[in-house]
DNA sequence: TTTTGAGTTGTTCGA
DNA sequence: GTCGAACAACTCAAA
């Protein structure tokens, strides 16, 4: 059993068949330097620990090894004598590549190499329209998504581990040098946090889930992102109301975008709307300083700054917060939505290629049904709306902890200001946003 | 087959 | 202060 986004034992398809029959299971976790070198200091911290978990869950048992995954599963499979590799299906674009390799370098040997299950309610490519098309529109996207169902979660699986007592095994890392927090790793501790939310936050998720300064969130992305639960754990235990369908709903968005991802690979990295190219965006050095301040939480707008600062002192952003600064990195900024999305994949911990890339195509609205181009976020009007009380700014900007809540969400108008006790904001939204939406309609040839 | 209405997350302007 | 319209263009599904 190789784990890679899977890193739990109940309700685990691919897990149940290795463990089928009582047959002997060996557990296999490869730490892939390509993949290494791709994560930030954060999610990789998350990485280990989340095996610690596991390898604590299974008794010590869980093999560790380093290297390209097509030499050391191949080797592994031929030391132990396996028949088949089991694994729950990739469907992004490295994971599939990986995994031709893979499978090719185990057929070689005459071992198989066997996918069950996804980390997705339906899987990649399983939902379309009634003409066998996929959908364009996240809408009906969800009807069908809903209509199409998912089994019930399965329960633990007892497998007879053969692993690290029998098989030479490499120690788990040593977490990285870290400069923030972490929420506790492990499927345990995933699934306390969603009992945590389903008994206080699910039944008031559609009135608080996009207030920054309350917990309102599930914050099970990290968990989701490593497979410690699977969307179909929390999907049983959501009801018919207004919250859990809204709920239901973020988790369809998470299949959309994988299914968008998996459909076009390419728009990992490309604009999926191609006739978006042709937007013109800043990429010279006063660009590259823009980003930086933007990166460190020093763009002058409070809610701005305290979502960047969140990010880096976290690992992780409120939701909210993402769409209001990648609006601003990409509408206000006139910056490439590609160099958002890297920075939040080197610190998210949460963070999932479909999901971040896609986000992020919505916001400079060049995805599959993405925001209109003239929707463009004004910072401070956010700000009042979703931290009335500046309670979200003044944690993570805590140089405008003592401001009045009348000039929290716009420092220059404060007494200070005049004596330069306040960061100035970089830019003049107004005036970005009037270029943004005439770089647009050229773009678009109007 | 054609038409029609609706579609995650907003802002600004003018009545 | 409040409210509706305008800001595009296209996909999809139901009528």
């Amino acid at each position: 059993m190789w784990f890679r986004r899977d890193l739990r034992l109940s309700d685990h398809p691919a897990l149940a068949y290795a463990a089928r029959d009582n047959n002997e299971v060996v557990p296999l976790f490869v730490i892939d330097p390509a993949l290494v070198r791709y994560s930030g200091q954060p999610r990789l911290a998350f990485m280990y620990r989340s095996l610690r978990a596991l390898n604590e869950s299974m008794g010590g048992q869980l093999v560790v090894r380093h290297g390209d995954p097509q030499v050391v599963v191949a080797a592994l499979a031929a030391e132990t004598h396996s028949t088949e590799v089991i694994v729950s299906r990739d469907y992004a674009p490295y994971g599939r590549e990986r995994d031709a390799g893979v499978a090719a370098a185990l057929a070689a040997q005459q071992v198989g190499f066997v996918g069950k299950g996804s980390q997705y309610a339906v899987a990649p490519g399983g939902v379309l329209k009634p003409d066998g098309t996929p959908y364009a529109v996240f809408t009906p996207f969800r009807r069908t998504w809903n209509h199409h169902g998912w089994s019930m979660p399965g329960d633990v699986v007892a497998a007879n581990w053969s692993g690290a007592d029998q098989w030479p095994c490499a120690p788990i890392p040593n977490d990285p040098e870290l400069h923030c927090t972490l929420p506790p790793a492990g499927e345990g501790a995933a699934h306390s946090r969603w009992d945590e939310f389903v008994a206080s936050g699910l039944d008031s998720y559609d009135q608080s889930r996009d207030l920054p300064a309350v917990a309102g969130t599930s914050m099970m992305s990290a968990y989701l992102r490593w497979g410690q639960v699977h969307p179909r754990q929390l999907l049983a235990d959501l009801r018919d109301s207004a919250a859990h369908e809204i709920f239901r709903s973020e988790l369809a968005w998470r299949d959309f975008y994988a299914d968008v991802l998996f459909r076009s690979p390419q728009s990992a990295r490309q604009n999926l709307q191609q006739k978006m190219d042709t937007i013109r965006l800043d990429t010279d050095d006063a660009a590259r300083e823009r980003f930086e301040l933007w990166a460190a939480g020093c763009t002058g707008y409070p809610l701005v700054d305290a979502g960047m600062r969140q990010l880096l002192a976290t690992g992780w952003m409120h939701n909210r917060v993402r769409m209001i600064v990648a609006s601003f990195l990409v509408k206000d900024l006139h910056l490439p939505w590609q160099w958002g999305a890297r920075h939040f994949m080197r610190h998210l911990v949460d963070g999932d290629l479909a999901s971040n890339q896609h986000g992020w195509q919505w916001s400079a609205g060049t995805g599959t049904d993405a925001a209109p181009y003239f929707r463009v976020f004004n910072p401070t009007a956010q700000s009042k709306r979703f931290d009335p009380d500046g309670h979200y700014i003044r944690r993570w900007v805590p140089e405008l902890a003592s401001l009045a809540t009348s000039h929290v969400h716009e420092p220059w108008t404060s007494p200070g200001a005049a004596a330069g006790h306040v960061r100035q904001p970089m830019i003049d939204h107004a005036v970005e946003r009037v270029e943004t939406l005439s770089r647009y309609q050229v773009a678009m040839g109007r």
